[in-house]
DNA sequence: CGCACGTTTCGGCGGCGGCCGAACGATCCG
DNA sequence: CGGATCGTTCGGCCGCCGCCGAAACGTGCG
């Protein structure tokens, strides 16, 4: 039967360690086993046995690099798939309020695995439907204008990629959504290499540089009255 | 900490017999306890116990009618997470030939929770993508002549879906990807209504009806080619 | 060349959870 | 109203798997 396959995967996610592991990982960063061990609070030995578990299901890779030993997650499909995953946990959550302080400063601005999120994020999808750059009819589809203002703004859309260029994406800590999929993606990569935004010191943080003004304001996006929390 | 919420959500898949059930559920309909019960190979106890975690965690629903319980995925969006899933389980099988009987009378024709699969399914998208109803560019989009065909054939694209009209969907048998997504529900709904299709007695078979050829051929299927296996 | 640090392997412990059969409950039918 | 059929609940058994600390391994650095 195939169908223990699908049981397999599964249960691979299924162990609260692997899955806050998984979790850390969506930074699409390359994480070390101390690293991880930390953050899942286990002792290192167990963390890196679930490593082996999850290298042999496919989801991330191992890369030895002296003596250290990086992770990663192997592919933009696996990120989609836990973030899927995460989506319809979440969906059925009777949920406690969010309160740590490190979360609090990761609200406005983060990565959610290879795309933008956090507040910004979430600007940045009613901006573009706003514009009528990202058109909401039936799933998400980028319009001819939104086609355009990318491009204008050096974002190149690979058009062999075989995820959608659009989807929802809702991430674990933030309630609403934001944009994934093939374009944030390469905008996120544009911003990074056009100095728009960095990477801060914290995993998935990022930080808005000046010159990100004229190119989000473009997507229907205004950092100024967006700077400050609203609360 | 969420992180948590999405081991639970794994968890519940994570059984070989739950996900065996939840496998059968993909056909779009509702079962009774006690065929589930033995298609997963387990006692009926067990499978109610399991179908009381399944409905807990939100993937189906149960119906009480008379002295029978039916259960059915809850949600459009719970098929596609455990499509995802398995698309990836099935990623990385090493995977022996399938053989059975009962697999291969399901090979032309089948559903696939709410669409069309097998080699129809396939042939579907061949034949939509071949006459530039579908693009592939970059993820799946349905061209302006592929709504217009399809809304000529009475189909009713609901705007309003959350999901997105097109995604590329490779079930557990066929190693071929079909279409799955918003806009080929509508066409299997509309097949079904207007007798161009009909379903089968076992589980997800469909057959063939002559009324199919004219609508199926607009959207670039031959039948009679396709009739006969190819070996 | 040896020590230190990061990682992996091993052995052993403990708990969770899936499994069944039996008893109970509910519903339909004659 | 009784017997048949389906489902659910309960108790108890068993195996799997996540956990840790200790020891082995390998790499870089002084």
């Amino acid at each position: 039967m195939e169908t223990i396959a699908l049981a397999e995967v599964a249960a691979v996610l299924a162990d609260p360690s692997r899955a806050a592991m998984c979790l850390a990982l969506l930074d699409g960063r390359a994480w070390t086993i101390g690293e991880l061990a930390a953050t899942a609070r286990i002792a290192v030995s167990t963390a890196s046995e679930h490593v082996t578990r999850l290298v042999d299901a496919g989801f991330v890779e191992r890369l030895k690099q002296g003596r250290h030993a990086y992770v990663r997650i192997a592919d933009p499909r696996v990120a989609e798939l836990i973030e899927h995953l995460a989506q319809h946990a979440d969906r059925r959550a009777p949920t406690g309020l969010r309160s740590s302080v490190r979360v609090r400063k990761l609200e406005f601005a983060r990565t959610c695995y290879d795309h933008l999120a956090g507040r910004l994020g979430v600007a940045l999808r009613t901006g573009m439907v706003a514009r009528g750059l990202v058109d909401t009819g039936a799933g998400l589809t980028l319009t001819g204008r939104g086609r355009e203002v990318l491009t204008g703004l050096g974002v190149e859309l690979g058009v062999r990629e075989r995820r959608p260029l659009l989807r929802d994406c809702l991430d674990w800590t933030e309630r609403r959504e934001h944009l994934g999929g093939g374009a944030p993606a390469a905008l996120l990569a544009r911003a990074l290499a056009a100095g728009w935004v960095e990477r801060g010191h914290q995993p998935r943080a990022i930080r808005v540089l000046p010159a990100a003004a004229e190119p989000f304001g473009a997507l229907g996006v205004d950092l100024d009255t967006l700077e400050e929390p609203a609360f």
